[in-house]
DNA sequence: GTGTATTGTTATTCAAACGAACTATATCAG
DNA sequence: CTGATATAGTTCGTTTGAATAACAATACAC
């Protein structure tokens, strides 16, 4: 039930049916391609004919094509329907500290070409690499170039403004206020699309993964990395906020005696969660430290300390400090995702991420931490889902920004 | 930009096009009455042909009448809509422990009477409770009795299944699992809405008051009473939760050395804000307990302590044990608003309770706590807006809860 | 080949927005 | 008092598109 705003509410036309009915048709066809028509008529509960112009429609605007028929047991075959993906693409990239990736796909996310680069010091180097990069890319894999190219979408691990293109603040790689979106689209000559990390993770999921919202009404993606990032989809809509800051749980004191965070304050979630605790965790079970541990997120990585992934492998292969550190980490994990059941109260929690790797290690702190923090205590209700390829979803997300619009619902009334 | 939901879709039919506008235009009408159907025409950029029909069905229906003319400069006089109120009621019922109220209202929240009374122990004394005022009050004020009165709106201190129309659980008063609408409404025999009661003062703001969705798309609405509830709005819609229990910021830990909460764990918002707790800061400060507070709540009063109202007279007066209180109650209240600001980060927050009728003392240690615990650090990006009538916006959510269908958006994609 | 089931198209009807012309009613200038 | 002008509201023909039914196309069973 929505309430209907008096200043940017929407009149329905005549075309308004159509224009409503040829989105629900379209993403009917994704969502159970091939399917004919037929079929569709009798899931979208209207006669056949109704079906014949909204399909032309679609066939001549080039979203989808005709793919041969299939066999019945009797009558007339059905010709089936499909999503057209040849020749039409999208360029995707996930900038990180570090090292970020580009990639060449289709629109419906299939990934067809994937390289990546060390991340320039500097926005105006970035969209320098972007540039001739993203040429080359189109060169070698598409036909007609630019042309055939949908969009770019781009990712970035900072807070982003969506209405204007603008990154607002990325704090690891130092970059404040500055007009990313144009900035890339001049250089590039291409649609430009630009979010943050977490919130492409849940774009991925809700646009390009029928899954998300099968049983579910509202999910949320939790990125655990070097920081903590959390995307919420609520209704089929992802929650941005007023002032694009909706989703930092990572901030969220859980624990005021606990390590320094980034942000100045103690005992963030994040500072509890990411991976450089993690490893701390592990060198000091390891090492034998002190039983308080200590920790001061974020310091120089220790010398000849192990990074995440070798940490979470010896826990794998049985070695007990590794495996401490992981279910401490868990535990914390468990606290703050009950934080997000007791406000949000998604159905579904997908938690992404290095350490994910060794879910079967996870799991059970995380639930019962979980359980133990939430208001019905039962860590059941909320599905709690392990996403290993955090790379994947973010680069996915950056072709979902991309090819939403197309199928997005008409904004009516 | 909304996912269309390929199993829950709704087609758009050839009439689909005229039920969306009746809908805006009534919408209109109800913001900007009086107002002419050439005024419409502009607002909404269409002939004055489209709207005669369309404004005819609302006259025809009952939903509108025309209220004379008014004056020009010159032409031809415009007829004045105006949504039609007159004999069409509403019960509004806030039941609370302790005390719980009853009024009359019209479609509109204005109110036409009211009472109070002791609430029963057991949700079937209450039903019975709430069939003898609920007659007696449509017998004295209402003309046709039943047939004139569009339904009854029931607001509950507790957790609420709005999809089946049950009572979850409701701590103070100790009820669980309760199919209270169906009891009631076969008991009243009028059709019953039930909801918790934060969520029914969003509803408030949101369907009965323009402002709140003026220059903002999202809000908050905080209660701070026995306990604390939050009801979420965004984009028009209220958030509850995939298994109801959405807007629970009252249990999340903020300090773990905190007071105990009734839900078992320290140190949870509503331990360190609510009415009690504030009731025991005066306390220890008027009788010079030890700096350290050993705060209980939930216990017995104490003998003799004063009520919260009492607390906050003192304070309005002078009293400095009572403003030390206040303030100190008011900094935690903003450590859990920055909680707010970060995860939901709403346009605005509106603060019921008693305690905001001193809002002159509490705004700046309120501000003070929520810009050092939000991201950006600045308070002033999010309107905190005191609101002192707490029982009153919960009697007015229930009158919501009935008209709210009336004036929502047609779902359709 | 004939009967039947199934798919897809076409023609007709009905609902409703759109646009222009029309009526009604006011003010103002002279 | 009369005509010009401005504004409000209605009516009617046109266009768009869903709803319905009839029809054509194509398969299989016998």
């Amino acid at each position: 039930m929505r309430k209907i705003n008096t200043r940017t509410f929407r009149l329905a036309t005549r075309s308004t049916p159509r224009d409503v009915n040829r989105r629900i048709v379209l993403n009917l066809i994704r969502e159970y391609q091939p399917i004919s028509r037929a079929e569709l008529a009798r899931r979208m509960k209207v006669r056949r004919g109704t079906l014949t112009p909204l399909v032309r429609e679609l066939v001549e605007s080039g979203s989808i094509f005709e793919k041969g028929t299939a066999a019945t047991a009797r009558g007339r075959r059905p010709t089936m329907l499909c999503v057209r993906t040849r020749g039409r693409y999208v360029i995707a990239a996930d900038i990180r500290w570090g090292k970020s990736a580009i990639a060449l796909s289709d629109v419906a996310g299939r990934m067809l070409a994937h390289e990546s680069f060390e991340t320039p010091l500097t926005p105006e180097a970035l969209v320098d690499v972007l540039g001739m990069r993203v040429s080359k890319l189109l060169q070698t894999h598409v036909p007609h170039g630019k042309e055939s190219c949908q969009g770019l979408g781009l990712v970035l691990p900072g807070m982003v403004d969506r209405t204007n293109g603008h990154l607002i603040y990325a704090p690891r790689l130092g970059w404040r206020d500055i007009d990313l979106r144009t900035m890339v689209a001049q250089r590039v000559g291409i649609k430009t699309y630009i979010e943050s990390a977490p919130i492409a993770c849940a774009f991925a999921r809700l646009w390009l993964e029928p899954e998300a919202t099968r049983s579910v009404n509202s999910f949320a993606y939790v990125s655990v990395s070097e920081g903590v990032g959390v995307g919420l989809a609520l209704n089929g809509e992802i929650l941005r906020g007023e002032h694009h800051t909706a989703g930092e749980f990572g901030h969220v004191p859980l624990d005021s005696s606990g390590p320094e965070c980034v942000c100045g304050r103690r005992g963030c979630w994040e500072a509890l969660v990411c991976n450089s605790t993690t490893v701390e965790r592990y060198v000091a079970a390891a090492t034998g430290s002190a039983a308080r541990l200590d920790l001061r997120v974020r310091r120089a990585r220790r010398p000849g300390a192990p990074d995440i992934e070798e940490v979470v492998r010896r826990a794998r292969s049985g070695e007990l400090a590794a495996v401490r550190a992981l279910t401490e980490t868990a535990a914390e994990i468990g606290r703050g995702l009950a934080l997000i059941v007791n406000t949000f109260n998604p159905g579904r929690i997908y938690v992404g991420g290095e350490i994910t790797e060794a879910w079967e290690l996870l799991e059970r702190p995380l639930r019962e931490a979980m359980g133990n923090n939430t208001i019905s205590g039962n860590p059941d209700l909320t599905h709690v889902v392990p996403d290993g390829s955090l790379q994947h979803y973010r680069l996915l997300g950056a072709v979902a920004l991309v090819t939403a619009p197309t199928y997005a619902a008409l904004a009516v009334g």
